[in-house]
Order: structure tokens, then C-alpha cells, then sequence
DNA sequence: GATCAATATAGACAGTGTCAAGATTGCTTG
DNA sequence: CAAGCAATCTTGACACTGTCTATATTGATC
């Protein structure tokens, strides 16, 4: 995250070709949208912050969009990750506990990561019909490795009737729900976050035993 | 919706006084953010649209950000509507299809008025921190109209054991993740709201029946 | 060492929100 | 009915935005 590389060739003024720009920008980029929020972060200001001209990212991202497709992208791969690591045993029972801790970690993700979440999971990104493709696949790959955790869920317990598909898309749903609602401002009390998961953690647990 | 109020004063050139702007503002906005996007509503167009000078709307709205809540409070009185009409009567068993009906009418609002459900839901609005007393309470009745619903639910079914705000707010997690999962396109699939919709129903409804 | 593509730059344009100062109007009060 | 006042509308201006074009500098390649 901190860009503390040392310029390749460090004569005494800024050499004309930056040499680590790409990299630099998508750091600044995710730090100004950490600090001050999406209206904060223009391409002007983020060039400006690097010692850079204004137009000077444009070589590396065609678009203000494509920029934001690479900081998204990054927040999908993050993403993937707390998505990939529950805290079940594959083939193992799994308890009521462990979707607990799934469902915690999860919403823990969406607000330590809050600007992340928003950009990832925004309007302006999906339904500017310009999305890379790389971030798409990475998207993708998100929510296959969440159907995955379902399905092991599922085949962990002997007699559940459930549709791993159908499930896996409402069991997200509520879990974006939860993060935007928290995320966006509008569930103010935090301090009920954790009873909040719990409960649709015990909710989700239930339709998992769902007897045929 | 639409505007065709005839002008008061009709003399041949406009007049200087447009009597009924502040309305036809909040018209146009909302024909705006349907027709082009949150992108393509801007103060400007607003007013070149009706026919008026670029800082005109700024008598009537001292920020764009109030006049955003302006709409959005409009949002939310629609929405409380939808939530507010349920299909049973009070006093009576609820069914299954009850809930399948109320689930599917709050997705079908947030689609209808995506736009709207957009603005209302928005972190633009609720983390700016001037947003209007009117559109707070206006926002806080709906979720309170919603909880009632769940408790008129609750009270149906004799055994029930469920903590109504708890499943208040998971319940419209779901159904808020699943909108604008929706909305946002990141659930492209519209063909499946339905059976996505009948799933999160189904797991409302056995929630419901959790037994003491 | 010349050439070329990659990378950086300044200049310009249209668009934005919004502040300040002045013009026009309708309502109120003497 | 006249004066005045507050509400409403206007033009002008400023700083800011994304992004296009044309130009300059560089590192790598033949």
C-alpha cells in the first residue's frame, strides 16, 4: 500500500519517465479514496499528488473508469481471499459457529474496506458497459469460489435439500445488503453489527439443514 | 409525474415569477436521473431544461445535495406505500405466498424505480451529513411501517420466537442486497428475480416458524 | 548512431457547482 | 394607493473537473 520505492534513476531533478507510474497511481488512487471518499478523488488531484502532469495518467489508464476498474479489480482479489478462507475442515462437519464466523468476517471486510466495497460493487462501474475484462473474470471468479463455500457447506450436511445456486444468491444478497446498509450510513449502530451477522448467520444455518 | 401545469400568468413572453418552480424542479429531476443516469443530472441542465437561468433552482434549493434529498424523500413516501400494503389481513394467518408476494413487490419497486431506490439508498446522501430532518423521518418511517409488518407477521403465528427488529433488519438486507445487486447490474440474470425473489421468501417464511 | 514507440508535457475546451451583485416582481403595510 | 421589503430570477465570475490535441523527451531497437 505505502509507495516508498526508490525512483529508478534518481538524478537530482525528476527524471522525465516516472518508471513505477501505473503502480503509484492505483496506490494513490485507493488512498485518496480512503481518505476522502469517491468526490475527493479526481485525476487532476491524483497527478498533482504524485508530481506528475495532469495528463500524465491517462497513458497508463485510458479512462477515469479504467482507473477505477483497476482499484475495483484489486478490491475483488481482496475480497476473494476472505471468501476463500473459512474456518471449516473440507469434508467436515461444519456448525452453526463456523457460517458465524463466515458471516462476520465477511461484513468485517465490507466496512474495513468500505471505499473498496463501494466502488467495487457500484453502479457506476457495472453499468458503464466499459468494464475490463480482467476485472469481470475477476468478479466472477469471486462469486464462483463463494458457490463453492455453499456447496461444501451443503455436502458437509448429510440430508440438506437445498439448491446450492439459489441459495449462494440470496445468502450474498443478505450479505451485501447488511454491508451497504452499514457501509452507506443507514444502519448507524454499529455497535449491532455483530448481532446483526449473527442472526442471519442463524438464519442461513437454518436453511442449510432444510430436511428434504 | 408529469407536468403540464398550465402557467399562471400566461402572457406572451415568460413571465418573471415562474410560480411554480420549485415543483417542476423536483419533476424534472426526477424524469433526469430516470432518463440519463445520476451522471447526466446536473444544476445546470436542470435549469436550462425548464427554461430558466443555471442559479434559479438555487432559491428554491440552497444545495444540489438538498435538492437530491428533496427527490429522494419523494422515494421514500412511494416506497413506504409498497411496504405498507401487504396482502393479508390483519389478524389473520399469513401464508407462504403472502410473504412471496411482499418479497416480490419490493424487488419489483426497486426495479421500477431504480433510479429513485438508487438515490434514497445512497451513500451520497446519508453519509453527507446535512441531509434533511424531512427525509430522515420520512426514511425512519418506512423502516418503522416495515417492522411493523414483521411483527403483524410474528403475532399470526402463535409459536413464533423470533426477534422482530433482528429479523427486520435481516430480512431487509436481504431484500435491499438483492435489489441492488440487481439494480446496479452485477445480477444480470432479470430472468431469475422471480425464483430468487420466491427463494428469499421461502427462507422469511421458515424463519418465521422457528418454534420456541 | 538513427529510429521508433513509449511516456511525459502544456494548452485548450466544454462542462460542472456555487458564490456575489444586481434586476424584477408580488405582497404587505402605512 | 404608494412605499418598501422580501422573495424570486438574472448575469458574471471563479475554481474545479475529465479529456482531447499537439508537442517534447526518453529508453530501447535495428
Amino acid at each position: 500500500m505505502t509507495n516508498t520505492s526508490p525512483e529508478p534513476c534518481q538524478s537530482s531533478d525528476k527524471p522525465y519517465h516516472h518508471g513505477d507510474l501505473r503502480r503509484q497511481i492505483l496506490d494513490e488512487a485507493a488512498r485518496l479514496l480512503k481518505e476522502e471518499g469517491e468526490a475527493g478523488l479526481s485525476m487532476r488531484k491524483l497527478a498533482q499528488n504524485l508530481g506528475v502532469s495532469r495528463t500524465a495518467p491517462y497513458h497508463h489508464f485510458t479512462d477515469k473508469q479504467a482507473l477505477l476498474c483497476g482499484v475495483a479489480e484489486e478490491g475483488f482479489r481482496r475480497l476473494r481471499e476472505v471468501v476463500r478462507t473459512p474456518p471449516y475442515v473440507k469434508g467436515a462437519e461444519i456448525s452453526e459457529a463456523s457460517v458465524r464466523v463466515f458471516v462476520r468476517r465477511y461484513v468485517q471486510f465490507s466496512i474495513d474496506n468500505a471505499e473498496y466495497y463501494e466502488l467495487m460493487f457500484g453502479a457506476r462501474l457495472w453499468k458503464s458497459q466499459q468494464l475490463s475484462d480482467s476485472l469481470k473474470t475477476e468478479a466472477h471468479d469471486a462469486f464462483k469460489v463463494y458457490i463453492e463455500q455453499i456447496r461444501a457447506w451443503q455436502q458437509s450436511i448429510s440430508n440438506s435439500n437445498i439448491d446450492a445456486l439459489r441459495f449462494a444468491q440470496v445468502s450474498w444478497s443478505t450479505l451485501h445488503g447488511m454491508s451497504r446498509l452499514l457501509i452507506d450510513g443507514i444502519y448507524l449502530d454499529v455497535s449491532a453489527i455483530n448481532v446483526m451477522s449473527d442472526t442471519a448467520a442463524k438464519m442461513f444455518w437454518q436453511q442449510l439443514y432444510l430436511p428434504a
